[in-house]
DNA sequence: TTAAGTGTTGCTCT
DNA sequence: AAGAGCAACACTTA
């Protein structure tokens, strides 16, 4: 689930319920999402600790502790961040749980265990550790810099659109949405797009990434509430184009299921 | 029961 | 060197 509209709504979960909040405890119900890092060493760098800043790249959430250091999230295929009201609500599959001394807690969860929870000193060099290319709506990020991100990359625009290191943010199901609302197959090679193409297809990522961020992402039975002509409802077996109601073809580029109209999108 | 899957990394081959 | 393909990670669901 976590891409970047999802990734936006823990983070204004975080900055409405976790700003200026102090750490009392940290409870790590599974280490192993801490990678290297030892439970000893997270626990005590974070108790006591005020969380003053968020921030999000990507799929990466940034919380910016008062020492100055920070928080690190990835939430990888199945990880997810709720606050509880009470400690008691814990939901299942939690591997991290931070308690505020207020009032509250934060829960990570993540079923499959595939994501990261870290600590880092220096964000700027967490996100250049990572390899991660602009985040996708930096405002920043014009279609001059979309130009030169993908300049000399001769691949299948869908495997560009989720290549992190290029673009950061994007992932399997909203570069199909993108794909279909650009009208473009995903197999087309990035390098042969005319300009104006291009420039359309960077356009519509934009669009289709902040509707979904209106419109809830991240939430139950998200995928439903985008707007009508939109893909994803139907991005299912046995689908059907929104637009010509073609039955949508499923292929595989890059290794990751691909799900498009052969008939709207050349 | 087997396989596939919303992410990422690391390795191999061309 | 860029890019493609594959396995691995852990666990649920079709």
């Amino acid at each position: 689930m976590p891409e970047l509209p999802d990734v936006e709504q823990f983070k204004r979960i975080l900055v409405r319920k976790g700003l200026d909040q102090v750490i009392e405890s940290v409870i790590v119900k599974d280490a192993r999402i801490l990678g290297k890092l030892s439970t000893k060493t997270f626990t005590v760098r974070l108790c006591a600790r005020k969380l003053v800043a968020v921030h999000r790249h990507g799929k990466h959430l940034l919380v910016k502790l008062d020492d100055g250091g920070w928080l690190t999230f990835h939430f990888g295929l199945s990880g997810a961040l709720q606050f509880l009201q009470s400690r008691e609500d814990e939901p299942s599959f939690t591997r991290v749980r931070l308690d505020f001394t207020d009032n509250g807690s934060l829960a990570y969860t993540n079923k499959r265990m595939l994501g990261r929870v870290g600590i880092v000193e220096d964000a700027a060099e967490f996100i250049a550790a990572e390899r991660l290319g602009p985040d996708a709506l930096d405002p920043a990020l014009d279609f001059a810099a979309f130009r030169m991100a993908v300049e000399g990359v001769r691949r299948d625009v869908k495997s560009v659109l989720m290549d992190q290191q290029i673009i950061a943010g994007i992932g399997n199901i909203y570069s199909d949405e993108i794909l279909f609302q650009a009208r473009m197959a995903p197999t087309a090679r990035i390098n042969e797009l005319p300009p104006a193409r291009l420039k359309h297809l960077f356009v519509q990522a934009r669009k289709v990434l902040k509707t979904a961020i209106e419109r809830g992402a991240g939430s139950e039975r998200s995928v439903d509430r985008m707007p009508s002509g939109s893909l994803l409802p139907e991005r299912k077996r046995g689908g059907y184009c929104p637009r010509c109601q073609s039955p949508l073809k499923i292929l595989k580029v890059s290794g990751r299921t691909a799900y498009c109209c052969p008939h709207c999108q050349s």
